[in-house]
Parts: C-alpha cells; structure tokens; sequence
DNA sequence: TTTAAAAAGATAGTAATACTACCAATAAAA
DNA sequence: TTTTATTGGTAGTATTACTATCTTTTTAAA
C-alpha cells in the first residue's frame, strides 16, 4: 500500500508550488539532507542548485529566499505533527492519555521511516530541532504572523491547549503551557545532545527521560492547580 | 556613586579585548544599538563600523566574527544575570523565595538603567531574548561548548538548579527545570509580543501574568513530586 | 633620549552570497 | 500552426565576510 499524504500550506509561502512539478519535489527533497548536513547559515541556493543539477534562479522561482523555504518546511512539519496527533488520538477519549500522547509523539524522534515520497521526516526533525526557532526570529515576525505563516505551529499549539482545557478546565494557561510544551520537548532534546550540562539526562541519553520530565512537568501544572481550586 | 561592575568572559570570545580600549568599548556599545535595531542577520560589521566612525577591518581586530560578537553579549548577559540573582538572593533563606527571586529577574524587563558604561542592560535583555538562542544553534556547538563558550549560561542553570535542590532535594530533574525556566521567560515574553496565540497573555501583556504562570508550572513540578515521594 | 618593536588603525583588495534581469526551449491553447 | 504561457538556463550586480598589507602611534628597551 502506498500512502500518499499530500500537505497543502499557505501559498505565501513560496512563489510556485514545489509539490507540483519535478523540481519543486526535488527542491524540498534535498534542502531537507543539505540543510541537515550542512546548517541553515551555510546552506545556500547555490549548493542546492549544484546538488540538484540546476540552477540559482531555477529555485527562485520557487522560493523568495532560503528563509522562505525554510519557513515552508518548519510548517509542512507542524502540519504533519498536527494530522499524526489527530490519528493517535482519535480513538482515545480520555484528556490524559491525549496529553501524554502529545509528549510522546513531541519527544520521540521519528523512526518510522513513512518517508511521504520526497520529503523525509527524520531529518526534518532534527531540522526543526536545530533551526526552528530561526523562523520566528527575526525582524520580520509581524509580517510573516499577518501572512498567517505560523499558522500551522499555532494550530498544534490550540489542539493541545485544548486537550489541557479538558483535563482541567480551570487551568489558567493552557496556551503557555502548550506552546511551553512544544518548545521542551525540542529543545529539551538538543541539549541533551549538544549542552547536556542543562539537563538531566546527561549519560543515559534516553528519550523516555525527556518524557518523564515533561509528563511531570505538566501534569505537575495541571493537577496543582485542581488542588488549589 | 559611580559603580563599576566589570565582567571578566572568556578569553576565546575576543581576539583583543574590547574592555581595554575605547574602541573597544564603542564596539560594544553600538553593536548593542545596532542589532536590537536591525536584527542579527542584517547586522554586518561595515554598518556597524560606518556608525562608530572606524572601519571594518578595525572591528575584525577584535572579534573574529560577529557570531563571536553575539556570543560575547549574550555571555556578558548571562554573567550579569547570575551577578544580579546573587546580589538578590544573598540575605534569602528561604528556597522557596529564591526560585521566585529568579523567575522575576529572568522575567521582568530591565528597567533600572544602571547602565554600566557602554553596555545599555535594556537594550541587551532585548537582544538576548530576540537573538540568544541563535548563539548556540549551530553546526558548531560542540566545538564552541568545548572552548567554555556557554559557561555563563551553565553557571546561571546550575546556580537555580542548587535552588530547586533546595526546595526538594528529591526532585528528578532539577537541571531540567532549571533551564526550561530560563528559556521559558524569555520565550514566553517574545510570545506574547510577537506571537500572542501562542499564550495566555495576549490582551493584557504584562509580566505579572508571565511570572505567575512559571510560578505555577515551576511548583506545580516540584510539590507533585513531593506528594509522589 | 634614541631606537626598536609592537600595537592601533586605515586602505584596498577577493571570494562568496543573495539576488535580478534577461534569454531559450518546450508544452499547451487558440 | 501560431501564439502564449510556463519551465528552465545564463549572466550579470551589489553586498557580505573576510584578508593582506601598509601607515601611524604608542610603548618599552637600550
């Protein structure tokens, strides 16, 4: 069986759509390997254009600049988060196991190679991981929040704070503490790697800490609140 | 009374130290000015030496690059923050007074323009909050965490870790929570100005409602694993 | 006090980056 | 069959991120 899992984003995003011609797939395709190999400062278009066998400005009829590209993978990865978090939880009724389901999916590194045609989710992953936050930052946040370009991250944010609305209603910051979620369990995960001196989770290395941490982390949020209400 | 508050970094960060010197010091003052007006990635060294009135040659001299430059600020931040939280929880006791002394020094804006010499704290706690996380978000962490580069920020983390020990010496993650909390502030604070779906705070936009919601999550963590042990 | 040396500062380059403008081939529509 | 988009390619330019070198000033030793 063949899943064709088609994401649509926002049409802002990029100049031409590259899921639909050859070099558009192969554009997403190997900006994801350089991007991973290489970081997203030293990746330009020129180097994607020699790995492709194209050129320049072939890309720049596609993309307005890199930051453009990379916004467009970080939001094909939110989506992506968002639709495989709406399928383990479908069946699910309780707002708990819906919570750590979440943390689950967040803190676990992708292994299950789906590999939807061009675009690969391990190493957009770790892309995410080590240059998401450099889609925000910037000068331009403004605009690009008008141009609904976070849209996606902020989708997942809303399903999740409302899982944390069902579990406590009376939880003052279910936004915070979803995006403060999200964001843990990312960089949670490069420290551990990168600065493990700001985790605990130095030696062992082990995804099922971050976990933990986070479970208690925001189950710790949740229910001391219910004690105080 | 004049205070003189001179903070020592990290010997790599520089190639000439830009305290010794009033060029130097200008390199400091303006690049502060500069990137909170344009942002890192428009930031060059050419703008910056056209406003002091040098050339770029002259700023080469003593940064190698304005990654380093950047690093240079953001520890001299983090430095500064551990001086400050030392100073404020020096007559403390209570464990539980000086993780609440912490969260409202990394979560309110500096306001008390001490301003020592060239380096305007306002302006930087803007910097450090927009830019900071770029200083370790790249392909070359590991090299610059081994020349000590991340110290400041370390020490910061361990000095609340020691805090949250304190409060309850069998708390799992105490490293964790420690840098959650610092990221937090900061990220919840660019959230809320930039991205306020993202949180809880969107209409009002006052710290207050940032420092209670770490407070919250904070104890929250740490009186569940009370009850648990 | 003279001379040497070393540090501070300015000038003039270069390779690479981030684009833009324009040209050619080909496929689809009239 | 001709026209017209659409796709892809070539050749530039201004800016960036440096480097190498040269001059002046300061410091230090003889």
């Amino acid at each position: 069986m063949e899943i064709n899992l088609s994401i649509r984003l926002n049409k802002k995003l990029f100049l031409r759509n590259p899921e639909e011609s050859e070099l558009g797939r192969k554009i997403l395709q190997y900006s994801i390997i350089l991007i991973e190999q290489i970081g997203f400062e030293s990746f330009t278009f020129r180097k994607l254009a020699l790995e492709i066998g194209t050129t320049e400005a072939g890309i720049y009829r596609y993309f307005e600049n890199k930051h453009r590209l990379l916004l467009y993978l970080v939001d094909w990865y939110w989506s992506w988060q968002e639709y495989r978090l709406g399928l383990e939880t479908k069946n699910i009724s309780g707002p708990k196991t819906r919570i750590q389901t979440a943390i689950r999916l967040l803190a676990t590194r992708v292994e299950d190679d789906i590999d939807t045609g061009h675009i690969n989710e391990k190493l957009l992953h770790d892309i995410v991981m080590s240059e998401g936050a450099k889609s925000w930052l910037t000068k331009h946040v403004e605009e690009d929040n008008k141009d609904k370009l976070f849209q996606p991250f902020k989708d997942l944010c809303a399903v999740i704070a409302e899982f944390i609305k069902a579990y406590n209603p009376k939880y003052a910051y279910p936004f915070s503490l979803s995006s403060t979620l999200i964001e843990m369990a990312h960089s949670q995960y490069y420290y551990m790697h990168h600065l493990p001196s700001l985790t605990d989770f130095g030696k062992e290395k082990k995804e099922e800490d971050i976990i933990r941490f986070l479970e208690q982390m925001v189950f710790g949020a949740l229910d001391n609140q219910l004690k105080l209400k």
